[in-house]
DNA sequence: CCGAAGTAGGACTCTTTTAGTCCGACTTAC
DNA sequence: GTAAGTCGGACTAAAAGAGTCCTACTTCGG
């Protein structure tokens, strides 16, 4: 029913997956990890390569290939994570900053709003993969 | 583009209205918020009633009716404001709390989230309607 | 050098949520 | 009794989210 304020499924995929790659210390596959997590495999494959591009874990092709940590868990945010998966968030239009909020000239609740985005940022930037072990 | 982690327009509108209320002291009627704060007047009247009916504010029927506050500005904190206009949320569909989440078996992901919920509510009950003005 | 097991990635489709509109009813001051 | 309000249901349109499908390309092992 509702969704505001919360995580997409494609975040929470992608931090399933991190913890699995972080417990195990080597490489896996998506296969593997889909089919661990259950989380539907096309899907999970395309949020592999989102992390991928961002450079918190490497891939290695062809059979015998697979994906594998290139961090320490402990540097891993859950800011970057949802960076690298879902582009800028934020909590407003304004805040995501991607178009000039139209009411900009007379909003008047810009400010608070841009205190408390601070304050969640502060808490996405406090949990980082290594407390997901 | 992107929502996930957004406040929806409702709580925003909600907000403006709420913000009007207190700096105003005294009654104002749905088309005086709406005009000045250029929000949809058929959306606005929605929200006025959902803010009500939670008993934030009160409503006066009939020619040179209106709403007023009912509660001083810090004690109307964001929880709250969210609760009455969306109903519960919840960073994840365990935390909302909706139905069972079906990967709850599974799932090694739900501590970490609770904490982050937790975080995440404090901030929201951090902020309140006098910090607004 | 071929095939199986991987990753890479574009283009879809289906569903849910959000935002916003429309309309008729009820209430009350003048 | 009518104009200016709130009350509230039903509806539509647009956008985001979740998931699927399909065709490459890469590489190990026989």
């Amino acid at each position: 029913m509702l969704r505001m304020l919360r995580l997409s499924k494609r975040v929470e995929y992608g931090l399933m997956a991190l913890q699995h790659l972080a417990r195990r210390g080597e490489a896996s596959t998506v296969r593997e990890i889909s089919d661990q997590c259950d989380i539907s495999y096309d899907l999970l494959a395309k949020i592999m390569q989102d992390l991928k591009r961002d450079g918190m874990i490497d891939s290695y092709q062809g059979v015998r290939g697979g994906y594998a940590l290139l961090m320490a868990p402990n540097l891993i945010t859950l800011t970057r994570v949802v960076g690298a998966i879902e582009g800028d968030t934020g909590i407003t239009d304004c805040e995501a900053g991607t178009i000039g909020c139209e009411r900009s000239g007379t909003c008047q609740i810009q400010g608070p709003m841009h205190k408390l985005q601070e304050t969640i940022d502060r808490a996405l930037s406090s949990v980082t993969v290594a407390e997901l072990l």
